[in-house]
DNA sequence: ATGAAAGCGCTAACAT
DNA sequence: ATGTTAGCGCTTTCAT
């Protein structure tokens, strides 16, 4: 353990602790040939600062925790990599938390996050339930960003996708294949972007005529294995749909896994699409239709209103209202459905 | 912000601070009557604790900083998945990073690793040069255990795949196949897994008396375009290889999709193979052949050794020697070579 | 078994 | 512009 400590560095340049503080710090004017002598002694002793005295000190981190449900979903890790990048910018650090789908795991992040006294943190839920009252323990103690997922919890400002308006994107794009029947592919209504999403297919399939084929709202989770099965029963029937919409690009990989071993032709026998435009939809065969989350304006969403709270937070005033800022997705139609006749 | 603290709590519970705190975390005998009075108050006041000042106080903070080159790359994804696990088993919290492929942002991280107290840190080092020396100016402070990728700082333990071995299993399958001649993706040699994937492939070429087609060693990154592009220029040409060897699962899929593109076969004209069976190997058509990493029993060792070097830390002793431990892989045959004749 | 006191390393008043 | 003092919240001697 480095134990140089910044009374070290003051002793052996002359200079109290305080002027060694604001010279490394450059939190005050300070002689410059003072602050010549400190920064060389600073160097030649190989110090570098103890950010947990600080911390206790200052009573700020520069860090934000961030929780999402799987660093193994692409999605998230693209989220992750865009909040890492603004967050790097803003000179501050990520804490990054998987919760591997655990309410339990993500609960005990959330408490070692507040613990470690992060200035904010961003968190998507895994849970529509059993997420809210880690989360909302954690948002009475620090401000919460909740970033695509989310739960009901007060105080709580919310970023993601229009999910009403996206599914009416994708299923007016498949009218526009002349597609009549569909079906819907998505997680199990425990976590949130779900019901939205099913709400939105119903009334948008129901504004644009297209049926919905019998227990064609099939519930799973997000998972490429949860799309295979669901998948293999749904076309294992009579009455295949026209298209199969998924709430996620990994189910809509399933799905296309599926088709292959049935031997059923994508598009032309059903279509195919996803949501959030991961990486791999380009290198899958048929290429997937989707659509992309702005998952860097997102971010730059989160960082902004993180930074209000945040200032909220340091001035102790009365916090602001919950924001819910729902973005467009845009369309990305590939080789997964029909050429619009 | 929260600002209950353990003196709070010991004036509600009639205790002094002292007691409080070894109620709390138990670190001593109390009196049973006390003991329940000071947790009674504890959570009717929701304190939480200050992990900062604990940590200030204790000199550790039973975390450890993880930096990664991509969390984009789905094989750190898994491996950051494996060390969260067995980290968050152990009662320990996971600090990750993301280098985002530079550096800087890497040397950034690693520098605010050392002033968060980290007891540890495991990075894989994105430059098998430009990381040197913010990878051993950490290890001088705290024990770092490098993971995959390394480069060369004293010190500091290694967990990686046998790469020697590794090529060897993948060439053994391909001679298995009949094929006579190869070529060799993989990135630039920047990164250190890569010089020793490259003798692997030409010693082991040499020994089971594989060609290799004339500039047959391309160097690009471990990404998908690179890999599409690599293989764009290689099928160009009139001596198109039996089979193409990919340093990792990315450029294979990069090399399928360029296949795809030209209306080449694989594995009918000509084999793919990747290394590290990410999920999405399963996926892509025809489905990938690979070299599973055991990235489970990597995280394990990974806890091992960074458990002494801590304990060492802690005791003050002197250092142990540092041990490279080079784990063998899993060969996973799928459909892009052929069946063993 | 409990309390009093000291101090981890730093920065922010409050001096001068 | 610099030094002195105090204290962030906690754990740990050292007492009793």
């Amino acid at each position: 353990m480095n134990t140089i400590t910044l009374a070290d560095v003051a002793r052996a340049a002359g200079v109290s602790p305080s002027t060694a503080s604001r010279v490394l710090s450059g939190s005050r004017p300070v002689g410059s040939d003072v602050a010549a002598r400190v920064h060389r002694v600073a160097d030649e002793l190989g110090y570098t600062g103890n950010g947990v005295a600080r911390a206790l000190r200052k009573r700020r981190t520069d860090s934000v925790g961030m929780v999402v449900p799987s660093i193994l979903n692409p999605f998230f890790a693209g989220l992750v990599d865009s909040i890492e990048a603004a967050l790097h910018d803003s000179g501050m650090q990520l804490l990054l938390c998987d919760a591997r789908q655990s309410p339990d795991v993500e609960a005990a992040h959330l408490r070692a996050l507040v613990e470690r006294n992060v200035d904010g943190i961003v968190v998507s839920p895994c849970h529509s339930t059993a997420s809210i009252d880690a989360v909302g323990r954690a948002a009475a103690i620090v401000p919460v960003v909740q970033l695509d997922r989310w739960v009901d919890v007060q105080g709580t400002d919310w970023v993601g996708m229009d999910d009403h308006r996206a599914l009416r994107m994708v299923l007016e794009h498949l009218v526009g294949t002349s597609a009549r029947s569909v079906a819907f592919l998505t997680s199990e209504l425990t976590n949130s972007s779900t019901a939205d999403r099913v709400r939105g297919f119903r009334e948008n399939a129901a504004a644009l005529g297209l049926t919905v084929v019998p227990d064609g709202v099939v519930l799973g989770d997000f998972s490429v294995e949860s799309g295979q099965a669901a998948a293999e029963t749904l076309l294992a029937r009579g009455d295949r749909p026209d298209a199969i919409v998924c709430a996620d690009d990994l189910i809509a990989i399933g799905v296309l896994s599926a088709c292959r071993a049935r031997g059923i032709g994508v598009p032309r026998d059903v279509q195919v699409t996803g949501i959030d435009d991961i990486d791999f939809g380009r290198y899958v065969v048929p290429t997937l239709t989707t659509l992309a989350q702005p998952t860097v304006r997102m971010a730059a969403e989160v960082m902004r209103l993180l930074g209000e709270r945040v200032s909220f937070a340091v001035n102790g005033a009365a916090p602001r209202d919950a924001t819910r800022l729902a973005l467009s997705p845009r369309l990305v139609v590939r080789e997964s459905t029909r050429a619009v006749s």
